[in-house]
DNA sequence: AAGTTTGCTTAGAGCCATTAAGGAAACATA
DNA sequence: TATGTTTCCTTAATGGCTCTAAGCAAACTT
């Protein structure tokens, strides 16, 4: 498809790649606030202005930048994943989120950025923008693994009716947003195991637990193996 | 101890506490990007170059700021749990967990600023800092509490022994600087319901749970549920 | 009453984002 | 091949930012 591209086309698609790979070297070397317009143009020896002819400005490349780490994270999970049989969701929700660890703590900047850049609230976001897009790709991994799970071989799951009303309403909002393929209660399960791993990889990266700990990695071995145990699969010891 | 300040001491302070106010009132009202020196000044009425009269450059101003929401935080915190009787620090542990997170809620943007602030490494900190020491202030409130209740109502901990190795002795070290008040096991069940808790919060406040959830209180009421079962103490619905 | 400290000012260097205007090269077309 | 158009990049300019330097005036000290 790269040959359908005019000369042209492809240069500039080169550029746009060029660009956005000086502006990820400013946010890995130095700090996010060294990402400039004119920082990124000095790295590919342009003028400020010039990097204006493929992005629309510093939020525009800022989004770029996003789209593309959340997609490399993506791909990081689903490669990971599918060095496991299909047959075998569990073994592959583990990889999953090994793998997305592993990307978080060896692209530790740009896991920042993607966790710490201001997300406005649910509504008010343009669902049908890139950088939006690769997000829900990412989500996307890590739920349609559950949901695999869940059909083949569901976890044990926490009775609805005793769970919090408004807790209630609102994992049926969710699992309406999935198709009705997790039903509310399995919801429950998936996101609350989520959070652990996340809320966890969230410290680790922004740093919030270096006060007591120098390698977490035992501590997400510990919280995945309770996760293992949420989704009724079997732990098994990361190769 | 105000009065043996001089009337200029004592206008000194004002104009310090008058600036930090205004930076705060940027934070909230704009954002993170909008707390500038010249910003600051507009909004107490000086030229830019007036405030490194107070403060030494942004950086000071920020870490000023840090400061100071650590120590209202940390206000917040201990008054909450003065509020129950010493004799139970279960409920005490409880009420700690729920003021802080009120907090949060109630001062988002300012959490969002303790949180994300570029933390560096420990090894590269200035321990006599007055952002490190109101750091440390916050850390020790749920610290000291959880340290009480393991002295006077211990509660169920880990094998060591069962534990990865190296976890153990990260376990081993962080209870030395506890002074050994509590000990390695103890530090486990200490540290994974902080992280628990806190991640929770974190992802909250950074906008990383609208996809799925308007409201978080239920699910911090869960969790907190199966952190008072960790500390063997009795939940109780929040008054 | 004279000297010192303090709190502010303006001026200025050097970053930054962004827009405007224009030149030169590449491409398309007659 | 000559002409027109598109594309890429430039410089110039506006205005915001951090921060330093120099200096004035009021407030304190002696």
């Amino acid at each position: 498809m790269a040959a359908q591209l005019t000369r042209r086309e492809r240069q500039r698609q080169n550029t746009l790649a060029e660009i956005r790979a000086a502006a990820r070297h400013l946010l890995v070397t130095q700090s996010p606030a060294a990402v400039t317009i004119n920082a990124v143009a000095r790295e590919v020896g342009m003028t400020g202005p010039a990097v204006y002819h493929y992005y629309a400005g510093l939020d525009d490349l800022h989004a770029a930048m996003t789209t593309a780490f959340f997609e490399e994270l993506a791909g990081a999970m689903t490669a990971a994943r599918d060095a496991c049989p299909a047959t075998q969701p569990g073994r592959r929700l583990l990889a999953i989120a090994r793998a997305m660890r592993q990307w978080a703590i060896t692209h530790r900047p740009e896991y920042c950025w993607l966790f710490t850049r201001p997300a406005p609230p649910a509504d008010q976001r343009r669902p049908d923008s890139p950088e939006h897009r690769a997000a829900l790709g990412f989500e996307r991994v890590w739920l349609e693994e559950a949901a695999t799970l869940w059909e083949t071989d569901p976890f044990p799951v926490p009775d609805l009716d005793e769970l919090d009303p408004s807790l209630r309403k609102q994992l049926r909002a969710y699992s309406a947003t999935t198709g009705g393929r997790l039903p509310p209660e399995a919801a429950h399960v998936f996101l609350t195991s989520w959070i652990r791993l996340d809320g966890l990889l969230c410290m680790e990266v922004l740093n919030q637990l270096s006060f007591a700990f120098t390698d977490v990695t035992p501590l997400f071995e510990e919280c995945l193996r309770e996760v293992a145990t949420k989704f009724g699969i079997s732990y098994e010891r990361p190769v």
